[in-house]
RNA sequence: GCACCCGUAGCUCAGCUGGAUAGAGCGCUGCCCUCCGAAGGCAGAGGUCGCACGUUCGAAUCGUGCCGGGUGCGCCA
């Protein structure tokens, strides 16, 4: 139950009328008219711009065609007063048997209040971390992991079909720069004193797989020349490597529907042509692929430019800046080469939305990305790309100073072992993702009005114990979600507790715009409106009595509380599962 | 040199896709526990929305140009 869309159409219906009657024009553009809750909540209820966003097409002057929506606005059920306020807002109070109404829809909703509004079951494929198969996730990874699964959650509450993916990238010569590291450690393993040459991975991490490789191998690598051990070696590194990233993902209550290898892009089994080689040749059927060289770039001079002729994708006929490579001087298929066909892939999957979520040093990728999608999907494809800006890690306001060469590097699991998911999950989304963020490993546990996290969950905790109080001062009061829908909410005229079930009333919308703008931010935020409004209105009860949510004497009113009480709850738990953190019954 | 992101209160940031008097936390000042969890709440002071033009009935939001910060810029991943 969306209030805001729910008197959208009201209005769509009101235009409709007039323009069949004649008064209005016919087929007047209302995309832009919007159904919004007024800045100041004393101008109403619900507030529309409809009369000056169409004006102009209506011939008519904004506050003239107001007065004409205004009056049969007047006339739905359940509104109370239509106001035309400045250039030609419309403004709409409801009638006090609307709030309970909403509240009533909540609480036999229950937990599936404000979901599958806008997603009508179109699948949409997400696609974040794909860390490379090289080592443990580190801190930052861990931004866009948090970032892309709250995404997920959020678009699959909204109604979208999602499907959550990682793309391996098993196939360059990372991962056989990380087979020869491997190696070492399986020397190790059996007895040799290993040195580690500059340009190999040094991680301790690494000596596992060494182990690994002496249980499945025993001594027998020792004798293989390097393009024998290799792939060998470098099938159970990887595997390994996944295992660990695996391990480090669940710590963050982090799961995927898939892990697309890109090996099996390059794959060319039984002489056959592979998944890249298919894509090249639908590339050159229709001519978006040639030999040429490319300028070098102006300004910035490049130390040893050579001029060279290469396979290009003709990227600039769809949007992009430059062309770009698909085959290495090695004739090799670039990475570039490689995510076409992955993209593509998806698209025959049935993906016709995909989103990929990034690092910041890759926004100058989207471009071309999003030029190739639309090249080999022939338009029908749409990819969004968003980028999470870089954290900045901090303990009491001072840097952490990090080195991979050191060693020093803090890992994702670090984190999460020292402050906990919850902190970590929800401080990475209570910004937007593409702003810079700073994240303090000694403010984010600290348990007070200064953490966010703690400040949402502890509103929960006090919601649901104030229903555990209830039930001792009214042990018979029923208290099932179900048996709330009879209570008289009516008796529901405070104003704080009515600005809490508006704040209620406005979650659907959130939820629709949020998924809509890919923002999960917006729920952290929100979350925080709501826990606010409920500290505030305990608070209210300290200094006026009769506003405590239970009134001993007053078994009614209590009952109606207890029924707003208990929607706070399933929002603030419904939000907080959005962004996959816990909603505690209790704080310790 | 070019592309993308950021610039809002002393600090850290929201601002509902162009709406009405720009909001919150921290910090500062002053209040509120014989009372459902004070791990909380209330009030006050504090802003030329980086600058300048432009579009519009209406701009923090859109466009152009500057200024400042960040990321990236032919075969790597």
């Amino acid at each position: 139950m969306n209030l805001f869309a729910i008197f959208a159409d009201h209005l769509r219906a009101v235009v409709g009328a007039l323009a069949v009657e004649g008064i209005l024009p016919a087929g007047l553009d209302v995309s832009r008219v919007v159904v919004e809750p007024p800045r100041d909540p004393s101008h109403g209820d619900l507030a529309t711009n409809a009369a000056m966003v169409l004006a102009k097409d209506a011939r008519l002057k904004p506050r003239d065609l107001a007065d004409l929506l205004a009056a049969r606005l007047g006339a739905i059920a359940g509104v109370r007063r239509v106001d035309v306020a400045g250039p030609g807002f419309i403004n709409i109070a409801l009638d006090g048997s609307f709030w309970p109404r909403v509240l009533a829809a909540v609480l036999t909703q229950g937990r599936a209040y404000g979901s599958g509004s806008i997603g009508a079951g179109a699948r949409v494929n997400v696609e974040y971390v794909s860390a490379n198969p090289t080592g443990p996730m580190h801190v930052g990874h861990c931004r866009g992991a948090v970032f892309g699964d709250a995404l997920a959650n959020l678009l699959a509450f909204a109604g979208f079909a999602v499907t959550r993916e990682y793309y391996i990238n098993d196939a360059g010569a990372q991962v056989d720069v990380l087979a020869q590291s491997a190696y070492l450690r399986y020397r190790e393993a059996l007895g040799e004193t290993i040195t580690i040459p500059e340009g190999l991975y040094p991680g301790d991490y690494l000596k596992p797989v060494g182990r690994d490789l002496v249980a499945k191998y025993g001594r027998t690598l020792l004798d293989k020349s390097e393009a024998e051990w290799l792939p060998l070696v470098r099938i159970i590194a990887i595997d390994d490597m996944m295992a660990m990233i695996r391990t480090d993902l669940a710590a963050l209550n982090i799961r995927f529907d898939l892990f697309f290898s890109e090996r099996t892009l390059h794959a060319r089994v039984g002489g056959n042509s592979s998944i890249i080689d298919r894509l090249m040749d639908d590339l050159r059927a229709r001519d978006l692929v040639y030999q040429g060289s490319l300028p070098p770039p102006k300004g910035a001079p490049v130390e040893d430019w050579e001029d060279r002729e290469q396979t290009l994708f003709r990227a600039t006929q769809f949007g992009d800046e430059i062309d770009r490579p698909l085959v290495k001087s090695d004739g090799a298929y670039t990475y570039f080469a490689a995510d076409i066909a992955y993209h593509k892939d998806k698209f025959d999957r049935g993906f016709r939305q995909m989103i990929d979520v990034w690092g910041a040093d890759h926004g100058g990728y989207i471009k071309r990305m999003q030029a190739a999608v639309k090249a080999a999907t022939a338009g029908e494809g749409h990819l969004d790309v968003e980028i999470c800006q870089l954290v900045r890690l901090l303990r009491n306001g001072e840097p952490v100073k990090m080195s991979k060469r050191a060693g020093t590097f803090v890992t994702l699991r670090d984190v999460v072992e020292e402050v906990g998911v919850d902190p970590v999950r929800f401080m990475m989304l209570y910004r937007k993702n593409d702003a810079v963020l700073d994240f303090d490993l000694a403010k984010v546990v600290e348990q007070s009005r200064d953490n966010p996290v703690f400040y949402v969950q502890y509103a929960h905790a006090r919601a649901r114990s104030i229903l555990r109080n209830a039930k001792e001062a009214f042990p018979d009061l029923p208290l099932e979600p179900a048996a709330f829908a009879q209570a008289e909410l009516s008796r529901l005229d405070d104003e704080g507790e009515v600005g809490l079930a508006k704040l209620i009333a406005a979650y659907p919308r959130l939820v629709d715009q949020a998924a809509a703008a890919r923002e999960p931010h917006r729920v952290a935020f929100y979350l925080y409106d709501l826990a606010s409004a409920l500290h505030g209105q305990w608070n209210r009860g300290k200094d006026l009595p009769h506003l405590r949510f239970i009134i001993e004497d007053d078994r009614n009113s209590t009952y109606a509380r207890l029924a707003l009480v208990h929607a706070v709850a399933l929002v603030i738990a419904s939000g907080l599962s959005i962004l996959g953190v816990d909603a505690p019954e209790e704080m310790r």
